[in-house]
DNA sequence: TGCGGGTGTTTTAACGTTCAAAAGCCCTGG
DNA sequence: CCAGGGCTTTTGAACGTTAAAACACCCGCA
C-alpha cells in the first residue's frame, strides 16, 4: 500500500507537496500538480484515513444507534438509513452503527464512542417526549442532531429536523375532503406520544377549518398492529354515524382499516377513503394501494448531515419539513 | 481529553506502561497496575482509536453496503443490522455503512474504503446468482464474508453464512402435514433466483417424501407483492383440486394468500393452512398471525463476524444455518 | 563475587498524515 | 544590481499509540 512518502519519492517532490496536491491543489504549480497526480495514479495511492484523523482529530464518521424496539415495526428504517448514508457520503463522511440501551442508560456508550474518537457526532432518532439524551449530549458538548423534536419543550437543547405531522394530517384531511368525504375519522395511538398528538392536532384543526365534525371520530388504538386497526375501524363503522374517510396514524393501522372494510364488503377508495402515514413499503404492495404521507427522507437526511457537519452558528438549527401525500387507490377510485 | 502521556505523568510511569496496563495487564506488577488504573479512572482516559489504528493498521470497522432495491421490501433489514451490530460489538468492532452501485460497478467503492483504511473488511448481503463481487474481492485480497451462498457454483470464492431455505420449506410442509394438510401448494417467485430454487426444491422434495402431490401446485408470482399473492392463490383455489395448505416464498406473498382466503370466506388455519418466510414484523401484526420461518438473525450475525474476524484457516468457512418455524394462527387453529 | 535468568519498566522508533514556519525561487521596480 | 514581495516548495515537528529492544533489578546458584 503506497504512502505519501513513496508518492513523493516517485514524483521527486517533498511529502508535503503531495499532501497539498490532494488537499490544496491550487497551491501547486500546474506542472508539479500534473506530475504528482501522475505518480498518485501510477502508484494507486489512497490516503490513510487513520493517519489523517489522528492529525486533524476529525474522523468524518457519524454515529447512529440502531434502534431495537421489539414491539414496533420499523418499516421505513432502511429508507432512512440509505438516505442518511447517501447524505453523509456527499461530504465524504460515513455512518457508524452501534447499539445502546434506550434513553439515558445508553449515554455512556455515546460518550465512549466520542471520547475514543470513533465518531465526530451523532444522529439521534426515535426521539421521545422529554428525551433525556439531548440534554446529556449538550452538556458533554458532544455534537448531535436529532430527527424528531423533543416535544412540549419551549426550548430544545440542540438542533433538530422533523416532519410536520400536523400538516401531514391536514393534507390527508384536505385530500379526503376534495374527493367528497365529509365525516373523516382519525385512528390514533394509545399513549399520548408527541408524534400522535401532533398528527391528531392536525386532523382536528383541519376538520374544524373545513367545518367537518370531529366529535366521536377519533379512536385510540392499543398498539400499532393491524388487529387494532381492524378493531378501531369496526367500532367506527358500527357507530350511529359512521365515517366516510379514515386518516390513520400509521400504515399498519390503515391496513387494519382496509381489512375491516374488505370484510364488510366495503370498497376502500369508493365507499370509504383511507390514508396512512409514512408511506412504508407496504403501502405500495397492498391492493388497493394505500394513500400515505411520505416523509421526505432524502431531504431529512441531508438536513441532518448539513446541520451536524456545518459550521453552525450559535442559534440552534431547526428544520420542520413537509410530508408529501402519495395518493393511491385506498382514498380515491381509479 | 487525556492522553497516554498525561496518564503516565500522573501515575509516574512511562507511557508504555500505561499502554501495557490496558493491553497486557499481566505484565505489570499488581501495585503498579493498581496505580495506573487509578490514574486512568481519575483522568477519565479513553484511548484514541485513530492513533491505535494507525499504529496497528487495524480499524476494527466492518463495512456493510446498505442495499437500495426500490422494488423490494426489506422487512427484516433492521433486525439484521441490529444483530450484526451487536455481534460486532462483542469483539469491540463496529459496522460502517456505505452505499454503492449494485454488482461489480460498486466494487471500486469497496476497494476504496479498504485502501483508505476505513474498514478492515466487508459483510456482503443481497447475494445474487453468480455474484461477481466475491471473486473481485478475493482477487484483491480484501477480507469479506457473504450472507448468502453464490448459488449453483461448485466452489465458492470465499466464506459464507446462509440459511437453509430447502430445510425451511420442508419444515413448513411437515408442519402443515402434521396438522392434517394433504395438498400443499407453493407460491414462488418469478425469475429463478437461487433463493427461490432452494426453497422450491425443499417443498418438492419434502412433498415427495411424504407422498404428497406437487403437480400443478407450484405457482410463480410476477413480483413480491400482496396483489400477486392474491392472484396466485386465487388461481390455486379455482383449480379442479384446490390445495388445503400453502407454503409461500415470502411473508408478502403469504399475506396475499391470507387476503384471498378471507375474501372467499375461508378461514386461514382452519380451511387452508398458510406459511410465509422470514418472519418479518408483519407476520406478528396481522390477524391471524402468520406462521413463518424465522431466520436465526443473531446466529447469522455472530457467525458472519466470527468468520470475518477469526483467524480463518486456509479452507473457506461455510455455515448453513437452520431456520425456525414460528407457528401462528394462519396454519393451525387456536 | 560473579553470573545467568526472569520480571517489570523504560527507551527508541516508528505508523502516515498535516500544520506552521521557514526557505527558495522568480519577477518587478527602483 | 539588489530589495521586496508573491508564489511554490521544503523542513521540522507533532498527532497518540504500540512493537521491539534495551535496561534495571532481584533472585538463586556456583
Amino acid at each position: 500500500m503506497a504512502t505519501l512518502k513513496q508518492v513523493a519519492a516517485h514524483a521527486e517532490v517533498s511529502v508535503q507537496t503531495v499532501s497539498n496536491a490532494l488537499n490544496a491543489p491550487h497551491r501547486l504549480r500546474p506542472d508539479t500538480l500534473e506530475r504528482v497526480n501522475r505518480s498518485i495514479e501510477l502508484l494507486n495511492y489512497r490516503p490513510n484515513r487513520n493517519a489523517r484523523s489522528l492529525r486533524t482529530s476529525a474522523v468524518e464518521l457519524i454515529g447512529y444507534c440502531v434502534p431495537d424496539w421489539p414491539n414496533q415495526t420499523h418499516l421505513v428504517m432502511d429508507q432512512f438509513l440509505h438516505a442518511l448514508c447517501a447524505a453523509a457520503e456527499t461530504s465524504g463522511r460515513h455512518i457508524l452503527l452501534f447499539t445502546a440501551p434506550p434513553a439515558v442508560e445508553g449515554m455512556p456508550v455515546y460518550d465512549d464512542l466520542h471520547a475514543r474518537r470513533l465518531v465526530d457526532g451523532f444522529v439521534l432518532s426515535q426521539t421521545e417526549t422529554h428525551d433525556p439524551r439531548h440534554g446529556w449530549l449538550k452538556e458533554k458538548q458532544i455534537p448531535f442532531v436529532s430527527f424528531g423534536r423533543v416535544w412540549k419543550e419551549t426550548t430544545q437543547p440542540g438542533p433538530w429536523v422533523d416532519v410536520d405531522g400536523a400538516a401531514g394530517s391536514a393534507l390527508a384531511v384536505q385530500h379526503l375532503y376534495d374527493v367528497g368525504r365529509r365525516r373523516i375519522a382519525f385512528l390514533s395511538w394509545p399513549k399520548s406520544s408527541g408524534l400522535a398528538e401532533d398528527r391528531l392536532a392536525g386532523w382536528r384543526s383541519k376538520c374544524n377549518d373545513l367545518g367537518l365534525p370531529t366529535s366521536g371520530l377519533s379512536v385510540h388504538c392499543g398498539e400499532d398492529t393491524i388487529e387494532e386497526g381492524v378493531r378501531a375501524t369496526a367500532a367506527l363503522l358500527d357507530s350511529a354515524q359512521p365515517p366516510d374517510g379514515i386518516v390513520a396514524l400509521s400504515d399498519i393501522l390503515a391496513l387494519g382499516a382496509l381489512r375491516e372494510l374488505g370484510r364488510r364488503g366495503l370498497t376502500p377508495g369508493v365507499d370509504v377513503g383511507v390514508t396512512g402515514f409514512d408511506d412504508s413499503p407496504l403501502a405500495e404492495v397492498v391492493s388497493p394501494g394505500l394513500t400515505s404521507l411520505r416523509q421526505p427522507m432524502d431531504r431529512i437526511a441531508s438536513e441532518l448531515i448539513n446541520i451536524l457537519t456545518g459550521t453552525s452558528t450559535g442559534v440552534p438549527a431547526e428544520r420542520l419539513l413537509q410530508p408529501e401525500l402519495v395518493i393511491r387507490g385506498s382514498s380515491a377510485p381509479g
